[in-house]
DNA sequence: CTGCATCCTCTCGGATACTG
DNA sequence: CAGTATCCGAGAGGATGCAG
């Protein structure tokens, strides 16, 4: 596997340019509350209203228009039950848990390192 | 090392709330340009001209931030040579170095799915 | 309960011009 | 060459209200 810029571009010349969709995903994935969500996601399937309570401080919209975006690169599903009232449940696709297995290092690390780095 | 987020919250409850230094990080590094700026230099120390060049897109202004942030982050080290005309060298910090080793995986991961991803 | 629609604010970020 | 200063617009994102 590619270990730095210069190997990716070996393989991929125009990897991350503007138009690349490699930077489509990388936003996607980057979004202000993208990593959130999945991060909360990698508990399992999750309601609505529990992913909500789960990330602190997303709004109703931004947490809606992060699970379409989401939803639409395949890397969330969306389950709905039709039922009274409504239930609705979301999960990681096959996609999106190879996807979190990739992030899953980096939050850790930030999250063992935070303290350091804002501190100075 | 944990692998789902309710790992993390068992080991520190208050991870990722709005007001932990984990989110500011997070979103230093997941700014719009920091996670570009940072693979370019996995390649090595660049000046500012290289990494001006070498991130599809970016503007001066944009640059300037972004590399003042992670380098207020201890990622990044800036060294300027006191020279005519001008010579300034980034490079990752021994901090930045682990980082990106956690990040790489996810770039490539990225690199190899994109294509699949957006063509939904 | 699970959202979408609307409105509104404010920050991010682009363009341009200028300096040491 | 390596930035800084200023202006400005688009769009991200918040608050509220309402619908299925």
């Amino acid at each position: 596997m590619a270990v730095s810029y210069a190997e990716m571009q070996q393989e991929s010349p125009g990897i991350f340019t503007e138009a690349c969709p490699s930077r489509t995903v990388l936003d996607h994935v980057t979004s202000k509350w993208g990593i959130l969500v999945l991060l909360s996601l990698t508990d399992g399937t999750r309601r609505w209203g529990e992913l909500r309570r789960s990330v602190d401080g997303i709004s109703e919209k931004m947490l809606a228009t992060t699970l379409r975006t989401l939803a639409a690169d395949g890397i969330v599903e969306r389950t709905s039950y039709p039922e009274v009232p409504p239930r609705v449940e979301y999960s990681l696709t096959p996609l999106g848990v190879e996807l979190m297995e990739r992030v899953m290092p980096l939050m850790t690390w930030i999250q063992a390192n935070a303290e350091e780095i804002v501190s100075r």
